[in-house]
DNA sequence: CGTGTCATTGATGGCTCTCAACTCGAGTGG
DNA sequence: CCACTCGAGTTGAGAGCCATCAATGACACG
C-alpha cells in the first residue's frame, strides 16, 4: 500500500550483477562493461499485484521485459474462438519475443501473483546489440529456444491424453522450478485449473480429475494450489506412457 | 535425372536480387551493397528430391535455407512419443530459425516434392548482420513470426475441433499460396493425408473424412491431392464456427 | 501385373467435454 | 460474530467427437 519509502536506493539503479537472477538472465555471459550498459538501458523494476495487466493484446509494442520474481501468463484472443492460455512466465524468462518486428502486443500479459518485472526499451536493446555480438547471440537462442518450447507444445497438444499432457505439464514445472534453484518436488501452483486447462486444450473438470487421479496412484499429491511430487518416475512414465496400445512409438528415419 | 547441363552458368552465382522470391526473402529491403553481400554467402542453389532429407534431428547445425520452390515438412522426434509433423515450409520460407544458438538440429526436415533451397551458413550470415542493421531486424522478425505462427499453431491445437483444425489449415494454406502470386483457389497439396493429421492432431481417417464432408457441404472439392476452394465463405465459417453449443467466445479483459 | 503406398469408408469403443450440483474458503457487511 | 456472496475447485452423469481397427479401392512403380 505504502508507496516503498527508504526500498528507492537500493532498486534505484537497478544492477543486474548484482540480481540473483543473472545466471538465467539475457545479459548472462556479458562482459563487465558491457553490462553496465545494460544496466543503463533497464528501467526501474515494475511491481505487478496480482491480475493486473503487463501488457495487453494490441497495444503498442515498446519493450521486453524479464520477470524478476512472481509468475505471469500470456493469454491470446482470437477472433471467434475464446481467449487462451499460450504461456506462463517464471522468474528470469523474457516477455515479449513474439513481438518484436511488430507493432502491437500479440497477446495480454497478466501476473498471477504479485510480481517484479524488469522492463528493457526494445529500441535500446536494439542500440546495445548494435556494439554487442554476445547479446545479439543471446536474444537470438532466446528466441530460438521459445521456438522450440512452442514445437514441443505442439506436439503435446496434438495426440497426447489428458494424462499426459498433466504430467507433462508438472514436470516441466518441476523441471524450471529446479533450475531456478528451487525445489523440484514441492511447489506453488500460481495458476488456477481454469488457466492450466486452456493451456493445455483441456476443461478444467478434466485437470481437475487428472490431478485427483494422481494423487490416487501416488504420483502427486496436491493441496488446493500447493503441488508435492512423491513419485517422479511414476509421474515420468504417466508421461510417456502411450493411450494404452503402446503400439512402439515409431522413431524411423 | 540428368545432372543440368548447361543450367550451371545462371545459377553458379545466385542473385538474390532476380530472385523472384525477392519481396518474400530474408534480405527484403537490404540496399543494393548489402544485397550484393548477401549474394556472396549464399551458396548455390541446392536440389532436393522427393523424399529427401534436407537436415536430420540431431545433426550439427551449420546453416539456415531459404526455400526456393517446392516444399518441406519438418518433423519432430520425441523420446517415447511417435514423431509429428511440426511445420511445412512453401517457397520463401526460412528452415532452421529454431536451431539458432544450438549446436543440433531440432527436427528432420524432408522435401514433400522436388524442391530447390538456398543454403545460407550461419555464422557467415552473423557476420554480415554484424554490419548490417536491417538484416538483424530482418531477422527478429523471421522468428517472432514464427513464434506468433506456433502459437496461433497451439490455439489451434487445444479445444478445437477437427472441422476447425482443417478448415483453418486450408484457409491457411490458401493465403500462404495467394500471397506467393499463386491462386488461393485451387491448389496442390503436397503433404499426404498422414502428415496432415499429425501436424493438426488428428487421425489420417478423420482428415480424410473431414475432406470428404467439406466437399458434401460444397465449400471445396477435393481429387486426390489436388484441392479447389469452392465456397471460401462457407470455409471460412467452417474454421470459425464452435462445436455447436456456440456460446459467446469471452474476449473479456 | 504384382506390390506397395496412399486414400477412402464403415463400425465400434473410449476419452473428454458439457451440464449440473455441491463444497470450501475468503471477503464483505450487518 | 454470523450470514451472505462470490469465485475456485471437486465430483457425478450423459453425450459426442474422434481414434482405432479393419477392409477395400486407387494409383504409381518396377
Amino acid at each position: 500500500m505504502k508507496p516503498r519509502p527508504a526500498q528507492r536506493p537500493r532498486s534505484a539503479v537497478p544492477r543486474c550483477e548484482r540480481c540473483t537472477l543473472h545466471a538465467r538472465c539475457l545479459p548472462l555471459g556479458l562482459e563487465f562493461d558491457a553490462l553496465q550498459s545494460f544496466d543503463d538501458i533497464i528501467r526501474l523494476p515494475q511491481a505487478l499485484k496480482r491480475g493486473q495487466a503487463l501488457m495487453r493484446q494490441g497495444a503498442p509494442f515498446t519493450s521486453l521485459y524479464v520477470v524478476r520474481s512472481g509468475s505471469l501468463k500470456q493469454t491470446v484472443a482470437q477472433p471467434e474462438q475464446r481467449a487462451q492460455v499460450t504461456h506462463f512466465y517464471l522468474p528470469g524468462e523474457i516477455v515479449g519475443l513474439d513481438a518484436i518486428g511488430e507493432e502491437e502486443c500479440h497477446g495480454s500479459v497478466v501476473a498471477l501473483e504479485s510480481a517484479f518485472v524488469c522492463e528493457l526499451p526494445f529500441t535500446r536493446l536494439e542500440v546495445l546489440a548494435e556494439r554487442l555480438p554476445e547479446l545479439r547471440g543471446r536474444l537470438y537462442r532466446c528466441m530460438s529456444r521459445e521456438l522450440r518450447r512452442d514445437q514441443r507444445m505442439m506436439c503435446l497438444l496434438s495426440g497426447r491424453t489428458a494424462d499426459q499432457r498433466l504430467a507433462s505439464f508438472l514436470l516441466g514445472l518441476s523441471e524450471r522450478f529446479s533450475s531456478r534453484g528451487l525445489s523440484p518436488y514441492r511447489f506453488f501452483l500460481s495458476m488456477s485449473r481454469s488457466d492450466i486447462g486452456s493451456y493445455l486444450g483441456l476443461a478444467l473438470e478434466t485437470v481437475s480429475r487428472v490431478l485427483a487421479r494422481f494423487q490416487e496412484q501416488g504420483a502427486i499429491a496436491v493441496a488446493g494450489r500447493e503441488l508435492t511430487i512423491s513419485d517422479i518416475e511414476a509421474l515420468e512414465a504417466l508421461a510417456a506412457e502411450s493411450t494404452g496400445a503402446t503400439r512402439a512409438a515409431r522413431l524411423f528415419d
